[in-house]
DNA sequence: TGTCAAGTGTAGCAACGGCTACATTCATTG
DNA sequence: CAATGAATGTAGCCGTTGCTACACTTGACA
């Protein structure tokens, strides 16, 4: 028993490695990523929807998520509260100027991530499911090599 | 008031959008993809501990992803119920073969990612972080893609 | 104008992943 | 062998995102 591990603590446990804060920091990265991202995408269905039929409905928003409309209507609560939107009783839901800009920052972001996707051979089918889960941990960095890959991959090479 | 749009259904509401289905099932994906986020994460994890020390100790887990350790406890006791890991009272942790081998593929394809933004010009820190996020929501296709770009770029290209 | 269905609101439940506070076990060490 | 502190277990709280069931508004249309 206890092996082939050496062991300084009393009570086992590792030698208060100097990786896990790295680990750690990246996986809270991620945590706080997870937070931001329902409102990312709601953010953006809603100026999708907005721009389609003119005004978005609790309903629409819903069903194109594919959730009921009480889940929904939390999330647009959540928005609201977080200053992202606008909402009153028994009517549509709209944007308000930070929720605008988010959205338009998060549609260019996801027609990148798509087409660089596309442009690296991955099918039309799965690099549009792909892109909706990457988008949201694309840092700034790697959303610029992202678009670069784009244009030159399209400028040059692959008739 | 009402504008734009052209209405259909008695209250509003789009005519039944074709997009809303495909849409929906992206989203589907997405949310089931974060179910198994955290088991991925935490079987990797494992099985790194195990290959530096010998044996995974709930307070090196819970220390690496920077949470407290009940938080680490129910989650491992989720994956005992879903059967990747074992686990009795004040023992360590062992992997299944079920958790083994996705340790394994999961490691694999974190590699790959992290090779792949890497290959692109992100740096390390960024590339790094990012593959945290990105390793869940990349499908065969794209992970086969990635792989192949970076054996095209370090085979040929930048020196 | 009254009816009625669609849309919206609200209540209450579950699972998950966070946390703190406190109880228990275990292994080292005196 | 007893004590002590680290590791683990347990209880209970919170917020988020799911759900169903039921109540209420609204707007279109007879």
């Amino acid at each position: 028993m206890m092996s082939t591990a050496q062991r300084k603590s009393p009570r086992g446990s590792a030698p208060t490695l100097p990786t896990a804060e790295r680990h750690a920091e990246a996986f809270e990265h991620i945590r706080s990523a997870h937070q931001t991202e329902t409102a990312e995408d709601y953010v953006e269905m809603i100026a999708d929807l907005i721009d389609a039929h003119g005004e978005a409905r609790l309903v629409d928003i819903a069903g194109r998520f594919g959730v009921s409309h009480p889940t929904a209507k939390k999330i647009i609560d959540r928005l609201q509260r977080e200053g992202l939107v606008t909402s009153r009783p028994y009517r549509s839901i709209f944007l308000t100027d930070k929720g605008r800009s988010l959205a338009e920052y998060c549609k260019r972001r996801h027609q990148v991530v798509l087409a660089f996707l596309k442009a690296l051979g991955v099918s039309d089918r799965n690099a549009e499911i792909d892109a909706e889960g990457i988008e949201h941990h694309v840092s700034k960095e790697t959303l610029e090599a992202f678009a670069a890959f784009v244009t030159r991959e399209s400028g040059s090479g692959q008739s």
